[in-house]
Formats: structure tokens, C-alpha cells, sequence
DNA sequence: TATACATATGAACAGTTATTCATATATCGA
DNA sequence: TCGATATATGAATAACTGTTCATATGTATA
């Protein structure tokens, strides 16, 4: 039997904030790096970087680092399904 | 492109609870009255009735009055399947 | 090494949220 | 109608969370 509540809110606490969705949402097509996402979000560098700590923290993405810049995408296709499957939820509703 | 993000993060804030997530499990089987709820959860009648009314705000679930009983179940299965998905999600790494 | 750039992080503040408590509403049976 | 039971709800409080600001860390290049 499944029990693992606490944890599973975790997980959709982390899908839980529009500025986490955003984010993801830029990592659909190809990994980024921090500035790009702030630049394309309209947000400051520090805000995206503590939402992508917690986005990481909580195993929905990962990351790379290449000189100066790290680059985020997501963890894996099981947590890209998820995504997209809420996605299309509010879609069709 | 999609672009409703406020909405998505609601509907997955509503899922990041511990406790809605637990009434949700309880409403896997069959529907299942407050009082049911609350007793299988060790949890007081009023808390119990609260979330479930965030839970219908946010259309995750929808109940029906029954005499002085209110039996709650999910919305529809597109919900159930995403609620699911999360479960297996968890299971899985 | 000095400077500029990219990212991370800690503290603080404001806004949000879950539970509790008290109470209101609604329905059933005597 | 009266009492008992089921549910809903408003207010209050405590805990949590996202952003901002200031600053630290790390890396490349001149």
C-alpha cells in the first residue's frame, strides 16, 4: 500500500508555483542556462536561481555546468510526462 | 502555445498537500462521506471538511448529498489518472 | 592578478495556507 | 417540534513560501 504521502505532496508542491511551471516550460525544448531564463522570464537572476535550487532539490531538474554558465533541464521523461500531462489536463477542460 | 500557468499551479498546489492527497487516496475504492473520511484519517470532521472544499474548487472532486450524508468522489478520471501517475511517479525512483 | 560576468545564497519581509475552535445550517427520527 | 447527527464555515493563529536585496563564490579573459 502506498503511504508515502508526504513525499508525493512534495513533488506536486514543487509543480505547485507558477514560477516553477514557467520555468520548466523554457527547459521544453532544450537546456538553459540561468540567464537565458531570467532574461526570457522577465525575472531577476536571483529569483530564478533559489526556483531552480528548489526545482533540483526535489529531483524535476538537473543540472550542467559549462564555464561560467550551468545549464538546467529536466531530470528525467517521467517528470517531462507530468508536466505535460497537467498541461493537457487544463487544456481540455 | 500554452500560457494558463496560473491555473496549472493551482491545480497542482492543490495536489501538494498531505492531507487532500490522503482524502484522495481514501476516494480511490469508492465515494465516501465526510464522516467516513475523517474517521479513517484520525482527522477532525472540520479540517477534513475544508480541504474537501478546496478540492471541489478546484474541481478535483464532486459530491453528491445523500439524506444528512455528502459522499464525495473524484471529478472525473482524467484527475484520477494524474493523481495516479503521481503515486507511480514516487514508486518508481 | 584584476576585472567582469554568471550563479548561488542568506536574511528579511509580505503574502499565503492548514488546522483548530466555536458555531451555524441541514436532515432525520422520535 | 425537539434532539441528535452530519456537514459547512468564519475567525484566529502558527507555519510556510516566494521575492528582493546584498553579497559571496566561481570562472574566464585581458
Amino acid at each position: 500500500m502506498f503511504d508515502k504521502f508526504d513525499d508525493l505532496a512534495d513533488f506536486y508542491k514543487t509543480l505547485g508555483d507558477e514560477t516553477r511551471l514557467r520555468i520548466l516550460f523554457e527547459l521544453e525544448g532544450s537546456e538553459k542556462c540561468v540567464c537565458d531564463i531570467s532574461e526570457n522570464l522577465g525575472m531577476t537572476q536571483s529569483a530564478v536561481s533559489h526556483q531552480l535550487k528548489v526545482l533540483k532539490l526535489n529531483r524535476l531538474v538537473k543540472s550542467r555546468k559549462v564555464g561560467k554558465h550551468v545549464f538546467y533541464s529536466f531530470d528525467d521523461d517521467h517528470v517531462k510526462e507530468i508536466f505535460e500531462m497537467g498541461i493537457m489536463h487544463l487544456m481540455h477542460r
